[in-house]
DNA sequence: ACTTCCGGGACAACCCGTTCCT
DNA sequence: AGGAACGGGTTGTCCCGGAAGT
């Protein structure tokens, strides 16, 4: 007898996981307001009993896919580049190139997840409002941390101020990617990024070391 | 004295204009998704008939209140204010005041208008991506514009690309902004502000005049 | 003073007249239900309240076209053709030939004007009814007249009917003309009309005279 | 005793088959274009969110009761009983009494519900002229093969074209029932069956067998 | 007398998150 | 886990009328 399908649970990965990951999809596109649970559904060819078997609720979906996917990818993107890191300038680049590999043009047509998400959210729904900042925050400590390990190794001039800095720049890049992605060009976020880098220089000490 | 202007003075103003009044403030609490035609009426008083008689769709009247209401207040706010300086750094700060009196606390709540419908409508409908791009295009040129005539009048180093500091300081406004309102809490925006300082005072040229 | 614009009113030709002949156009091809009031006044370039000055309501517009353009049309085509003569057989076919005239294809796409209305609205509104009615027993008086008077002259048998006659020819060119619509082509009726025809011939006197 | 195909007997039947025939009703009594939606799950005491799963639009429903109940009920009616038969003459009697023991004196109020909905949609919406259509043909198809038999067997003049026949007594009897419909009286009907007797033995050989 | 502007309100179809029974 | 049913909510349509001007 065929045993070969030994984990034929696993064959379809999970059906929460598949939800997870199709809901994502469906956010990134058209706002959590405008994610229908059907949709979601008929992408991963499951049916309303297998979703309210895992999920209370749409809004409890919204909040897995913050959880789980978002974070992951603020995380593994952002967080692990930081905090391997003492030279900030040189650590923020390349987090945001990981994260052009990640997302590729996808950044231009629909934006940075969890910006959109916070945006559209935060106002509305209290709940979504504390996991969306819960990830903001671990986003901008990882920042101030690199700063401040960069202020000690010498990398940055220590009259800065790394809160203010961290909030400066991520604020900056969810800004440039919304300008970016309003336009469906590249162009503007391309010059956040010359300005981006003009400025992380006037943080690098005179006359280094 | 010229009364022949003078409306009629009309006991109910004039629905449409009522009406698109009315559709900003909802739009501004809950999306151009999240609002209901409903909800506006109920706010005037009016009914469905005034409401198509006026307008032939929702997706209308919120092409209405951008080119109406948000374009006006981004003109008095920022264009106008910028557009009689040749002193950048002051001029913005002038202007980010004008928009606290006229906003007040909502941009900690609610954000700004402008970028949160950009943000939620630009990627799902092409028509409202286009009229919130021309306000953009023509807030970015109020900045540049400041900035050239900033150059010349030897109040900001020459070095600069006008184009990329317009794009940056207005990213950096909307990023510091959305992550206030995600915050609920002015902080993150107040850091925003004094590193913008700092960064604006790296465009002064060095010993001035 | 200029009293040359002596009928102004003619200038436009009626602002009534005009919304009969385009609200029988609109009926004609979408039914009573389907004719939209705006869809007449956009066609006739007026507006609500010009049309509520002439008609207490879409109804009253509708038994107008009943009774001023249909009732013209049945009586100009058949009535009166019919009634000119003594000669059924002739007499009903020079009529069918005026009515192609009039209506052309529009027969095969949209049918009958009158038995339209009458299939549509006979059954739920009594007002309808008995105005269309009217219609349907001038035009069967009209055949069963000529049936009376071909009887008479020797060109029909006398043990017809002329009643039932004249029902039988009229339902079967309603039916006619209804199967044709349905098909979109004329075929269903042309053969219908060889029928008839073959039908016709066997009312004629076995050894004419 | 096999009763593997028992279903379970569910008490409240099939909701989208009660659907379908209520929707049947109320197509009868108002056209398709005035059934409400609304009055159809009424009557069955189902609501909207049963009704969209099982149907994706009113137009939908509307082919689905032309589809299976109208297709049906003429093919019983008509098409079965004339297949059965070499004597066009007895057969299509014989169908028109079926009918009416059917439809009883509805024919007289509210018509054919074949005829009513071609009238009706035809001309506007190509879908269901189609479907429409496709009734129509089979009906025709079962009149022209009883005349066909009815030749073989010497119970028909050969002279005939069964195709025009079909046509003829088709448009008769959609004709003759829109007219007693409009009078809500069976006397037109009753003048039509009469002469269509005479009609049809006009179709006998002279000297039979 | 005729027209236009503006508005009223019931109701249409359709959508969507959710629950319940199997 | 499957899928039928639920029910409230959404936008938009359409017939109709009032107020005021010309």
């Amino acid at each position: 007898m065929n045993n070969r399908n030994v984990k034929p649970a696993t064959a379809h990965k999970n059906a929460r996981e598949r939800i997870v990951q199709a809901a994502f999809r469906e956010i990134y596109k058209h706002g959590f307001q405008g994610m229908r649970v059907d949709a979601v559904l008929d992408k991963t060819g499951l049916t309303k009993g297998a979703f309210y078997h895992h999920f209370a609720s749409k809004q409890n979906l919204g909040l897995a896919v913050v959880d789980e996917v978002i974070y992951g990818s603020i995380n593994e993107i952002w967080v692990d580049t930081l905090a391997a890191s003492d030279d900030p300038v040189n650590a923020i680049q390349e987090a945001l190139e990981k994260a052009a590999l990640c997302y590729g043009m996808e950044f231009i047509n629909l934006g940075c997840p969890l910006n959109n998400l916070a945006q559209e959210m935060s106002p509305i729904d209290e709940e979504f409002r504390l996991h969306i900042n819960r990830i903001f925050h671990q986003w901008r400590d990882a920042i101030v941390g690199v700063m401040q390990r960069g202020v000690l190794a010498g990398n940055v001039i220590n009259s800065i101020d790394p809160q203010s800095v961290a909030v400066f720049v991520l604020a900056g890049l969810e800004g440039g990617i919304g300008l970016a992605k309003n336009e469906r060009d590249l162009g503007p976020f391309v010059r956040w990024l010359d300005e981006m880098d003009r400025y992380l220089e006037t943080l690098r000490p005179k006359n280094p070391k």
